[in-house]
DNA sequence: CTTGTTTATGCAACTCGTTGCATAGAAGGA
DNA sequence: TCCTTCTATGCAACGAGTTGCATAAACAAG
């Protein structure tokens, strides 16, 4: 359930509405944790009537009323509680490595296109996560001195950023392999 | 439904039992998908009915009997077809990393225990990956020219070797921000 | 001789996540 | 004017994954 808890820490970071999450959800919390707009409704109407967040309406011009949600202080307390638990290191979903896995069976030569696809898609990732870096943490419109929460945000980027290089440099040392397999058979 | 393959595939690695595939999944099949002896039984039971796999009840001694499952014609197919359509990217699902910022607004220091708790735990998992690595692919007990079906499963397992050392650096990483965050507030 | 462990299979209930569809006001372009 | 896009919210159905429980044979330890 930590959905509920990484839309406790969005909403602490920045009130907002159930879109403005859908769309963080696409941005900075999506790099480590993802979920549709359906999921963010779902959950927001549940904590609402357990009362972990409070809801005001807000009425605008030119666009649709919002509901801005924050954060009640039985929410504060749940998080603070979840926090304090352990939990167990993630369990691992990799498709990619699957079909890998499964191209002995077939013609391995014929996953090359789809790695170089993966490839291209996490070296655009990569760069999109340096710039959101400089953006907000090293460039020069970047605060000096980071407080707290910046320093966190930070570090977690920075996991990201080495999981993207990370899988960068495998998917290359896959590339190799199936070149390999490919011509001397 | 990537279960189905992954138990498609390491059926054709080796056929087995749902108990032996539930091992396989605390093994090597679990360093990139994993799954509980109840996901297996369930899906063994569908592809069967679907003929995608055949049984064969086998009766032993000293032990109860147990239904062996293998691959079928029609499984192979629906396997192919399944390699050679494009999949997307990982959605990632990191707990931690909504724990670590959520601790901005609670304890920081109180997340250091837990933190170095998870890089016990990948240390141990990385050297675990490393014993695998000597044992079948390139200590002195391993074959010397690697088959593509090795080939493969090596690359793979250099994938978890990579990811580990990775995720290790940056807890590393955390902790310093952490310890950093706790004596200089 | 009872208790616990390993091998072996399975049901039922539940929660979580995905997909498709629906509505609706305002803005902007063809 | 119509069609698409963006903001904004939501229902219904389905599929995937988790948790708890149950059974049963064989063996090993106390």
């Amino acid at each position: 359930m930590a959905l509920d808890h990484a839309i406790l820490v969005s909403l602490l970071e920045k009130p907002g509405s159930g879109y403005e999450l859908a769309r963080r959800f696409e941005r900075s919390i999506g790099y480590f944790w993802t979920a549709t707009h359906q999921q963010i409704y779902r959950v927001l109407k549940r904590m609402e009537s357990d009362g972990w967040i409070d809801v005001r309406e807000v009425p605008q011009q030119s666009r649709p009323d919002k509901k801005e949600y924050s954060v009640a202080a039985l929410g504060r307390t749940v998080l603070a509680e979840w926090l304090h638990e352990p939990i167990e290191p993630e369990s691992v979903r990799h498709e990619l490595a699957v079909k890998i896995r499964g191209a002995a069976f077939d013609d391995p030569a014929a996953l090359i296109r789809e790695v170089e696809r993966h490839h291209h898609k996490h070296t655009e990732r990569l760069a999109h996560y340096l710039a959101g870096e400089r953006r907000d943490f090293t460039g020069p419109d970047a605060p000096e001195a980071l407080d707290t929460g910046e320093e966190l945000q930070h570090v977690v980027l920075r996991g990201g950023i080495a999981y993207e290089r990370m899988t960068i440099a495998w998917l290359e040392d896959v590339l190799a392999t199936l070149r390999r397999l490919g011509t001397a058979p």
